[in-house]
DNA sequence: AGTTATCTATCTACTGATAGGTAGATATAT
DNA sequence: ATATATCTACCTATCAGTAGATAGATAACT
């Protein structure tokens, strides 16, 4: 997993491509926006991301990159209450800052309008955060049933993201969070 | 609920309005395209819906209605794990009905760059959803605690409906369902 | 000389929206 | 019954704005 690493200007353009993609999706996205966002012109976004496909597929990657870098080593020594705590808080955080959901509860719901090599980064995201969360959780339970219990996780906080940011109200991610939190509780 | 009643037109361009939407969010559909789709001019689309907000609000509405039509009264006389699993069963046909998540999650997540009184309606969606739910689980528990435990059932169902899109397995839905069901029961 | 990062200028395609017109059905008034 | 008016559901034509993308020039740094 070598981390590519982006030019200033580069990583500048991420960065605002990312937020307007997690409020209004792929197509909330484009180039001339950038472009003014960031002090350029549209020609220079081209330069450094070609095709939007090699933006969408940038955005995500690095999304992908640094929340499982923020969660750290699953197989570490805290205990599981901790691991999990941990993974909600960074579902808080993602929620907090910037008002929307996660960038591939969005992106996730359009897969099917996506450019493949985008669609495949999403789909490679949920993939890794169920996995590392299987790591976490597993314990005196079966692989297969940790990741059921991983999977029903990491849904159930993508939706009451959704939730939070349709109704406006942050509960519905705490809520969850606290009722996920008894379930699995009383599952290990 | 006075139920809105369409010229067979009108009906026809909500469905493919719909359909586009769930699969791509409100900038997919255009009024070329429902136009065509539908075997009339741009301009007779605009006839029907005026603005494009006129329009999602419509798709929105209709959804909404038909949804909790097909639920049925939540206060009858079944039990709570026969409503529970009629839930379930709605939102398994509609991810199978077109391979794409639930309209208002699509919607929910790009609602900070909705016309206002699209949005509105999505939030009114997500009320109903757990209005009705709560009313289908309260028991002996509190309402109270029946609200919160309905906030989170659609919250996991809407997030597992991503997931089942995003990585093309529509288990992910179904493994939901059971472990909600396992849940539930031990709540109530 | 080659690479990096930007620019100007331009292209085609598509967006939502509007103005203004028309054929046919329906309703009203004489 | 007949003439007039209104309504429905479409049409043609057009608008200004924006989309992603490209060609080719320029300047700076290695």
């Amino acid at each position: 997993m070598e981390q590519k690493s982006y030019s200033p200007k580069a990583s500048e353009i991420l960065d605002v491509a990312e937020t307007h993609m997690r409020k209004g999706g792929f197509d909330a996205v484009s180039f001339r926006d950038l472009a003014t966002a960031v002090g350029v012109k549209s020609a220079s976004v081209h330069y450094h991301f070609p095709a939007k496909a090699d933006l969408g597929q940038a955005v995500v990657t690095r999304y992908r990159e640094r929340i499982l870098e923020a969660l750290g080593n699953p197989t570490d020594s805290r205990t599981v209450a901790a691991k999990l705590k941990h993974l909600f808080s960074v579902y808080t955080a993602a929620l907090e800052t910037g008002d929307s959901v996660c960038l591939c509860a969005q992106l996730g719901a359009e897969s099917r309008y996506l450019p493949e090599s985008v669609a495949a980064e999403v789909e490679l995201f949920f993939s890794a955060m169920v996995g590392w969360t299987a790591d976490a959780i597993a314990r005196q339970i079966t692989p297969a049933k940790a990741n059921k219990l991983a999977a029903h996780i990491i849904s159930s906080l993508q939706g009451a993201m959704v939730l939070s940011v349709a109704t406006d109200s942050h509960l519905h991610l705490k809520n969850t969070q606290n009722l996920l939190a008894e379930f699995v509780e009383a599952q290990i």
